[in-house]
DNA sequence: CCTACCGATCGGTAGG
DNA sequence: CCTACCGATCGGTAGG
């Protein structure tokens, strides 16, 4: 969909998720957005009622999205390992479908104001927990090794996380196949 | 060292990391490291040119220390798994012993100018490229999988670079066991 | 969606 | 290290 026929409304969204990845949420002014659009940085206020409301929109509609996909797969009710597997893919497919948002996300969020924040928080540590029972419970079937999970919940995360500073949609390695050999390499480590 | 008994110049350093890590580079203004400092903010400029030159000190000189614990380890001429696991423990230690400067050295460095960046960015690369030379070398002398280089150096730059997140000085971990479970973790995976 | 504008705050300078 | 201040820019509002 190109971005002249979407509302107004979404092409904001859509160039504040380009410039606060490129100069981060603080360092973006409302001019800035309006400049990209053509239009007054005035006239941005007649489609939301402030910055912060941008920001929250991208926020929580990724944070949608990530449920979205990691429901699915906890709805297949496979084993731990599978579900691993699923869900490292999916959660790489809503990262790479998503390179501009994703950052912001993972990075900006921190500047949402008191009652959204503490709600972002409140999701984010929900999706963690999510992951973190697949590991115990693979862990409990005797499938995964005795690990802190902890640390290795954060480890698979923080593999995940980084991958839109480095994936380019045109490389040689589809979002699955990336999801694929994370999981290999996590599973079965470097070690020959 | 208590702060009191530092020069300003280090006073005024000190209390940028840990603001740029709390707030980000561009959201802290000097009016906020004078306020902790119980100076004035124009004073501050007897002690530094400018903004980004105290962004600039504290992401360089903790680019020295990275490159000072690696280039120990390279000199050490061990085999490449040794040499990998070295190489993690010594990022791993650098990182718990700098949590303020560390998310400013992995996020706000894009906020250097124009000279300044670019000679950051190609210390970084540096920095990777020795990192993958470890693990060609491994997979050359055939300790590692064939797999690609570039992605699991990645993976071991995310793992080890989110740390400063989670990582709490009076954890049950220490520095070294973290690298340790970490090096682990990467070389063995998570199968059982 | 625009013009016109507000109070607040920014990084930084002059001069002592 | 301070006072006093600069021009620029910020998020946002009033009124059309």
């Amino acid at each position: 969909m190109a971005i002249v026929t979407l509302k107004r409304k979404d092409q904001i969204t859509l160039v504040a998720q380009s410039l606060f990845k490129k100069k981060g949420y603080q360092a973006t002014s409302m001019r800035d957005i309006a400049e990209e659009l053509g239009i007054q940085a005035s006239s941005i206020y007649s489609h939301i009622k402030s910055k912060d409301e941008i920001l929250a929109n991208i926020c929580f509609s990724l944070a949608d999205e990530f449920f979205d996909t990691l429901d699915e797969v906890q709805q297949l009710g496979v084993f731990p390992d599978e579900r691993l597997r699923l869900a490292i893919i999916s959660h790489v497919q809503v990262i790479t479908g998503n390179l501009n948002a994703a950052p912001v996300f993972l990075h900006e969020w921190q500047y949402l104001k008191k009652p959204a924040i503490n709600r972002f928080i409140g999701l984010r540590n929900k999706y963690e927990q999510i992951f973190q029972e697949i590991i115990q419970d693979g862990i409990d079937k005797q499938v995964f090794k005795e690990m802190d999970v902890h640390l290795v919940t954060l480890m698979i995360f923080s593999s995940m996380n980084w991958l839109y500073d480095w994936y380019k949609p045109n490389g040689k390695l589809s979002p699955e196949e990336i999801g694929e050999n994370l999981y290999v390499l996590i599973l079965n480590g470097l070690m020959k």
